[in-house]
DNA sequence: GCGTCCAGGTCTACC
DNA sequence: GGTAGACCTGGACGC
């Protein structure tokens, strides 16, 4: 039976903001009708699946599930954490308020980065956008959740750890990625690795990055990128684009190090990688 | 049609 | 600890 869930949202928050506040929106099992700012999401609690549509409506978030299952406090919560509905970006908006280039981002309440209900899943997908260019990232997860996951989700680390490097190399066009997804699938499944425990861990951002570099496959953008996520916001995630945006904001289109753009964004301090975020991005918001 | 380059980098061997 | 070279894929580009 279909069924319709509501959720109140914050004062500072911005749906479209954050549906479009970074790439994820385009990535599997989400998908975004930019028409009617509806933000697809294939639910699940690892036995049922059901596909859902978030929308805004009346100044709260609209819900509608085609069954009942998984149960509707397990899809509330997802919501609440892709959306991330309980942050709180009051000290990042203080910083950023004096600054006229970043004024935008308060007008427009932006600054939640969307992610995954789950850090797996972000995690995964964080491999996925290495070395490699944004259509070869959305094929490798189109192919994750079709032929993996169950009935459209994302499939789970037991499913992953169930296939062998030529399934990755043939099905999934992974590349070399392949025995990492296995090598990291296996570790989740036998619980020596609990990705979801990163969200609330104690470690200090350094040697939590660190932990995350552990991980085959990821580097420092990658573990940057996670950071985010879990939100962690002292790492700037430097790839080639961010890189590319900043020659062309605020280096009259020339190249330059790495440690110039961190000087740049350096006073900051802990938000710095979500400043450097919104400033490069300002234009999708437009 | 073919070869080269490179994209939302990382790993390994070697120094 | 720093660095060169290898690594899958597939689209863009030049010829």
């Amino acid at each position: 039976m279909p069924q319709t869930l509501f959720i109140d949202i914050p004062e500072d928050f911005s749906f479209r903001s954050t549906v479009y506040s970074h790439g994820w929106c385009d990535l599997a099992p989400f998908s975004l009708d930019t028409e009617n700012w509806r933000l697809s999401y294939v639910f699940t609690d690892g036995k049922n699946s059901v596909p859902g549509v978030i929308a805004e409506e009346d100044g709260r978030l609209r819900i509608d599930l085609v069954k009942a299952k998984p149960r509707a406090e397990k899809v509330l919560a997802d919501v609440r954490h892709i959306l991330r509905l309980d942050d709180d970006l009051r000290d990042f908006y203080d910083v950023i308020q004096h600054n006229d280039r970043l004024r935008w981002v308060g007008k427009l309440r932006a600054g939640r980065l969307l992610r995954s209900p789950t850090v797996w899943e972000d995690l995964v997908k964080t491999i996925c956008t290495t070395n490699c260019s944004w259509a070869l990232t959305k094929n490798m997860v189109n192919n994750l959740v079709a032929k993996l996951g169950n009935k459209g989700a994302f499939p789970t680390a037991h499913a992953m750890a169930s296939q062998d490097e030529e399934f990755y190399k043939q099905e999934i066009r992974s590349g070399y990625r392949g025995p990492y997804f296995i090598e990291l699938a296996e570790k989740v499944v036998s619980g020596e690795l609990d990705p979801q425990s990163w969200l609330h861990s104690d470690l200090p951002t350094a040697a939590l990055k660190e932990e995350m570099k552990k991980v085959k496959g990821v580097g420092d953008y990658a573990a940057e990128n996670l950071l985010k996520l879990v939100g962690r916001y002292d790492g700037l995630a430097l790839d080639s684009w961010l890189r590319s945006q900043f020659y062309k904001n605020h280096n009259n289109g020339k190249t330059c190090k790495d440690i110039k753009i961190e000087r740049h964004y350096r006073k900051f301090g802990e938000w710095r990688g979500l400043v450097i975020w919104c400033d490069m991005t300002e234009k999708w918001h437009a």
